[in-house]
DNA sequence: AAATTAATTTAGTCTTGCCTAAAAAATATA
DNA sequence: TATATTTTTTAGGCAAGACTAAATTAATTT
């Protein structure tokens, strides 16, 4: 049985792994959990006991199979529970992850499966974010952004690089949704904004915000 | 913020001083925590320290009227996680408990309101116990036990005292619900045991089971 | 290649929540 | 009322999970 603790960290190394292939580094780990190096030090040894990580002094640490599919069992949770507050409970998807947090670390395989059943087996997040299996098993989609799609381009909205609550409420204010289809109609070359059509409304937005906004290409 | 620990201990004493009007015993909230007393004689002393409960040493201890509140919270949301269970996850009445345990520690107000309104207000829990609203205020019935039904008199059964796992089974199995109307037929002297009439079927249970239903008198 | 800087680990400490064993207080019994 | 028993508290310890400061190792610069 792991503690809240050790299932953070898995999680934390997970998410780090997925752009750091060769290792995940003590210092990232820190930053990401809010916490010193010194305590991520301490844990990788012990989730290196436990077999969930591989882990070598100075050498940064990786998931074993076994802690991958644990780290994907709490992220399966915290992505199911985020669909049944937005979708059954009324909750905006800006107000969903802290409560997510703690609910993903609810201790039953049977609960889980049930929810997912209630909720229709739904395949992404309300951030678009996709939704593992049981097996731990997870299907991701090439990663474009919208600042990447070139003049005359359209593409739809699936999902958000950056779930900040700041960012969503942004996104909400100007109705871009996810599943909008999103045209790039210029780009301004003085700051770099993006005009965007959206329906019938035109608007723009910083490159910043268009890095932040998966799209697939239409 | 209370923590887990902090708030079953609470949960302890509430339900202990249900029974102990005057002050309730370290020992007992040790059994029922399933810990020992010194373990409790330094929690009390912290909770006494929020003002959580009145501690004097060797007195016994009692909820204050904000340590009441709180542990009304955590038993609303305890029986709301139950109603949700029971009602969207098609969980048994015997299997809820145990995860109900760990979800009646998930803080936001927001979200046991919402599921609160997701079950459509519902003033019980699946074994019959009462759900407090969101003031803290609890609506507690009468508390009759079918053993004390005369021979003739018809009870409608509306919670189980004991509400153990093993218990709630024997009830499924002879089919004795939630609900149902229940006329004492016969008293057995030689072993005390009760003939019910139940719809169109007659069974027999031990004075041991009938004292563990609560019915109202019909 | 040496020196400097950065990253990581070790050492030692603190808090929370639990425990056992011993002491003290309250209660029951002779 | 004195003694024995039970209950509760105190004393002291342990594990988990965090921290700061110091030491060590690795990486970068000169
Ligand atoms: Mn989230
Ligand atoms: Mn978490
Ligand atoms: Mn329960
Ligand atoms: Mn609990």
């Amino acid at each position: 049985m792991l503690s809240y603790s050790e299932e953070n960290h898995l999680k934390a190394i997970f998410h780090l792994s997925l752009n750091n292939e060769s290792g995940v580094s003590t210092n990232s780990i820190a930053s990401k959990m809010n916490s010193k190096a010194p305590s991520v030090t301490e844990m990788l040894k012990k989730l290196s006991e436990k077999n969930l990580v591989v882990y070598k002094k100075y050498q940064g640490v990786l998931l074993t199979d076994f802690g991958r599919k644990t780290a994907l069992s709490v992220i399966r949770k915290h992505r199911l529970w985020e669909v049944f507050l937005v979708k059954k409970l009324n909750f905006k998807w800006d107000e969903v992850h802290d409560i997510a947090e703690q609910l993903e670390h609810i201790k039953s395989e049977k609960l889980t499966n049930e929810l997912d059943k209630f909720l229709d087996y739904p395949t992404h997040d309300p951030h678009g974010d996709p939704i593992p299996n049981p097996a731990g098993f997870i299907k991701y989609t090439a990663k474009l952004v919208l600042s990447d799609l070139l003049i005359g381009e359209t593409g739809k909205f699936f999902g958000v690089k950056d779930s900040s609550s700041s960012f969503l409420k942004y996104l909400d204010k100007r109705e871009i949704s996810l599943g909008s289809n999103i045209k790039v109609l210029h780009k301004e070359e003085f700051d770099e904004s993006i005009q965007i059509g959206l329906d019938d409304t035109n608007l723009s937005i910083s490159v910043k915000s268009a890095a932040n906004i998966y799209v697939t290409k239409l």
